[in-house]
DNA sequence: CGTGAAAATGTACACGTGTGCAATATAGAG
DNA sequence: CTCTATATTGCACACGTGTACATTTTCACG
């Protein structure tokens, strides 16, 4: 009844100022706002309407504090100027927010980097969290699992234990390349990956080479610095006498492409390349890149799914789940 | 003194049990925590160890509940496809994170999308918000500067009142670009942007076509339905008899470059191009693209500088930063 | 040793919310 | 109308932390 006392700043209004303005108790203003909770239809109306003239916002911060749920879910990622990772982070963000999850993303290049950022995660109780970052800290992974805090790795090693993961079909992928160029009449076959590749490169190039070995077709490694479009350049001065090249992914094979170009004496159509990853730039007429699809939508979903059944059920054993590949034929090979 | 008793699930660790374990006060707890508070340096350390056998860490959420600074700031983003958006992104978070914000990704592709996230954002108390949005809803903008939160719009129209912002200097990149334009022999010129552009689009486009007025060369705009890739393509059948063009950004300049060549007879060599935004596509060499680069890095620091003075003073007028535009100069024109 | 200032510590309250529990209001059956 | 089952409400406590205030300890100085 003190009048309405304007909301002067920052945001003071508080369940006490609707309580008060509507006449009743600061619970019934609680379960209002809260689903499931018991209010009479008047008593509810009432409080929204005080709530709306206040400009009335429950703080979420402080009913975390007493439900033990921040809905907040840590991303973890690196790597952002591969086009890949753009969809990837732009997929994951969107189903986090369409399932009422709040998306902190930390960017983690380098690994100290990344120690860093996932420390601090620990200080806001996350409800999860989700890693795409080429090198994520084993111990630090260990910690949040020790922490009761799910995490789910997604296209990552499986050297940390009683972590839930998401995994492409990278076994597949290998062997789909070896044999989609075999097809196309490739007979001197290269595979371009980083000296220290992550662990999906790795998988890739592996299953690539032991396809080759089973159909009795050469397949040399070339190994460079990192997978980008620049090193992807480099590459191309090292290809003599292949005619099939397996990129482990688009960014690196667009490179790949522009260093044939640039060699010129019809380098870049003597030789059949594929890469990985389905990114867009592969369609742009400028490439057409034959590649290997990974589902980046189905990946954020199963990520979700199984971060929120850890939640339910945290002490069940560790999940993989596997997402399929796909060939997408374009013109290169 | 009851034994250690380990942390059990979920990260239950209080300052109450650390304080226990060192023998001294949860108080003396929360300052070894807390920078400049008065602690000496012996029940400091007892502090250290005790939280660090039990794993304790502060949490910054009831933190933030006294504090009313909750370290997060909100980053609204659209039309992530589009590298140049990822690369700011990049660099807003890695910003962010430097100063020790925590960045709330918010992915908001329609104006509906938005207008639902940003609502969600105020019920966080975040320090601040960033929005890249092509759609900043009017309303909701104005809503958070009344509730006291900072807002700065990066490259968005000043037809909100009371907001800080930065922006490119688009009337500089327009004339820069037709300059540029004339001055390698164009005569016939044009410029490609959507029918209902963004803001930054708009300014590129009528200070491009009014320099083209003062030199006396012909100026004709083409509309697209969007400023992507797919609509660049399509552009290109659009620009008989023009010899140099225009595409506000480089996504859609690549797009342009990919339509020209697929028409062949030397299209693509006949027609100078020139974009914006220096995506990393535009240095690559199937490209080469001529562009205006605008500094992404710069743009991110000087929102975030917006954002703490606006949070130390929050009644100043509003400000607005321009970052400089730089030519840079490649194959298309 | 005495004394005053400065440093350190503990107590108690505040931040804004959800919810168990007991008390009360309501309604339906007889 | 009476009795009982049910829906609604308010009180009080809990969540985990920062800090003003009063109190105690430390310490340099005379």
């Amino acid at each position: 009844m003190g009048g309405p006392e304007k909301p002067v700043r920052g945001h003071k209004v508080t369940s006490f100022d609707v309580a008060r303005r509507a006449g009743v108790s600061r619970a019934a203003v609680s379960r209002t706002f809260t689903p499931n909770a018991s209010v009479s239809p008047e008593t509810r109306e009432k409080v929204i309407k005080a709530a709306k003239e206040l400009g009335y916002r429950v703080n979420y911060l402080a009913r975390s504090l007493i439900n033990r749920r921040s809905d907040f879910v840590g991303v973890v990622a690196a790597g952002m100027d591969n086009p890949f990772r753009a969809m990837q982070i732009e997929q994951i963000t969107k189903s986090l927010v369409r399932r009422n999850f709040r998306p902190i993303l930390l960017p983690a290049d380098q690994g100290e980097s990344a120690d860093h950022v996932m420390n601090q995660l620990l200080h806001y109780n996350v409800s999860g969290v989700l890693v795409t970052s080429d090198a994520p800290p084993t111990a630090l992974c260990a910690e949040f699992a020790a922490a009761g805090v799910p995490i789910v790795l997604i296209n990552k090693a499986d050297t940390i234990p009683s972590v839930d993961r998401v995994i492409s079909d990278n076994a597949a992928a290998g062997r789909l390349a070896a044999t989609t160029l075999v097809e196309a009449g490739a007979r001197r076959l290269a595979v371009v990956a980083a000296a220290a590749p992550s662990y999906t490169a790795r998988c890739r190039q592996q299953a690539f080479v032991s396809a080759c070995y089973s159909m009795q077709v050469e397949a040399r490694v070339i190994s460079v610095a990192v997978n980008d479009y620049d090193h992807g350049v480099a590459a191309a001065e090292r290809l003599e006498g292949a005619d099939g090249v397996f990129c482990v992914n688009d960014y690196m094979a667009c490179g790949l492409i522009d260093g044939l170009r640039r060699k010129g004496n019809g380098a870049a159509e003597a030789i059949r390349v594929i890469g990985h990853d389905d990114i867009p730039q592969a369609a742009w007429s400028a490439y057409e890149l034959t590649t290997i699809r990974q589902p980046s939508d189905l990946q954020a979903e199963q990520a979700i799914n199984l971060l929120v059944s850890r939640m339910d059920e945290p002490s069940t054993p560790e999940r993989v789940e596997t997402t399929p590949v796909t060939l997408v034929r374009r013109r290169t090979a």
